[in-house]
DNA sequence: CTCAATAAGTGCAACAGCTCAACTTTTTTA
DNA sequence: TAAAAAAGTTGAGCTGTTGCACTTATTGAG
């Protein structure tokens, strides 16, 4: 879940540096574009490294370099997608309970697909459609736990340590696996939430 | 999590069928004790799937014909854990919660260790300090999600398709992990487990 | 401006996990 | 007793991934 647009990423925020630096981006991309391209065409499993390689005319060992598994050329990380959860957080509106915040950004960041961008749909279904891309890209929105839990405690004011921040945490970055399969998976990620919603509000008395 | 006793499996409630299946029960055996003394002795990613196949005087072939994957012959599955899983839930002291009798079930079959079955102890530990095989148990784990969910709308009265059963299956069986790496787990496995108690209690209505 | 230090990239060989295609042996069924 | 099915074997081979030794290109310091 959560990677950069397909294709030609939006170069955000990237400071101007040397020709040297311009180049290593330049080389990561094409391999990038060139996976992707591949990948839309035929399949995930049905290419393999070393076409890959040579579609974007570099040495295998170079493209190791850059991207460390195969799954990784897919999941071409966004810088802060964190930093979004973590804003989701911090500034949500006032009166809104946590869990209600994750919530809303699960369903406006993931499956949101309605905009209609085509390659992005297709994207998606590639992901969708292969278990070891589902898997890794749930590995990798897990890395964000730790922080996560982190702000819920400061903006809580539960101890950092307690386990609660962390289950509340986790809990919320699985919710969409959780209900994997539902038709109509809005109101399944909605359910999901409610549960964490009514565990937080009482194990936290009510409060924010 | 949860697999089989190392070394030599319980022969739990095996039917004594012809002399065929029992050659085959052999085998797999001979490959499953191999791969774990090797594997206690130098560390899983020290030890490679020919070097067992050797061991056990099997073919990689064979080997791959008895355990689809390496991990697998770490786990050399027990198949009446998601039984006892089951059990718990339908069986649970009369006035406990659903999420309660998931939390004890969860307390009593893991990390316990207490018990000081050295043969295990060392088995824990490998399982816990191998990534791949903690993800490959947790993994498994997971396989009983649907089951489990389908136990909890039938003992809960809500509808088999509801989205909370599922989302309450999965975090049942994410608690442990959620809360990895605190000191005092069964403390932190529990405040998990309030949480879920709490919201499932208000979805459900404070009753069951 | 030159020169060494550093980083990017190359080519190739090799390993590890896993699969495939044929073929043999054993057991079961008919 | 013949034939079908299951288990095993061999051996080659594919794919992801790494290590090693080596070539450039960029850069920063003197």
């Amino acid at each position: 879940m959560t990677a950069t647009t397909p294709g030609t990423s939006p170069d955000s925020a990237a400071a101007p540096v040397g020709r040297r630096e311009r180049k290593k981006a330049a080389t990561r991309r094409a391999i990038a574009d060139a996976a992707l391209r591949l990948f839309l065409e035929r399949g995930y499993d049905a290419v393999g490294i070393r076409e890959i390689a040579d579609a974007a005319d570099v040495s295998t060992t170079t493209l190791f370099k850059h991207f460390p598994v195969k799954e990784a050329l897919v999941f071409d990380e966004d810088a802060d997608q964190e930093q979004r959860l973590l804003d989701a957080v911090r500034n949500r509106p006032a009166g809104q309970s946590v869990p209600a915040a994750l919530r809303d950004h699960a369903l406006s960041s993931r499956l949101v697909a309605a905009g209609g961008d085509d390659r992005f749909a297709a994207f998606a279904e590639l992901v969708a459609t292969t278990p070891a891309l589902r898997d890794y890209g749930q590995k990798m929105w897990l890395r964000h736990t730790d922080a996560l839990a982190e702000v819920i405690a400061e903006v809580s004011g539960l101890p950092a340590d307690d386990p609660a921040c962390r289950a509340l945490a986790h809990f919320a970055l699985e919710a969409p696996r959780a209900v994997h399969g539902h038709d109509n998976p809005r109101e399944a990620v909605t359910r999901a939430f409610d549960l964490l919603e009514q565990g937080w509000e009482a194990l936290t008395g009510k409060n924010t």
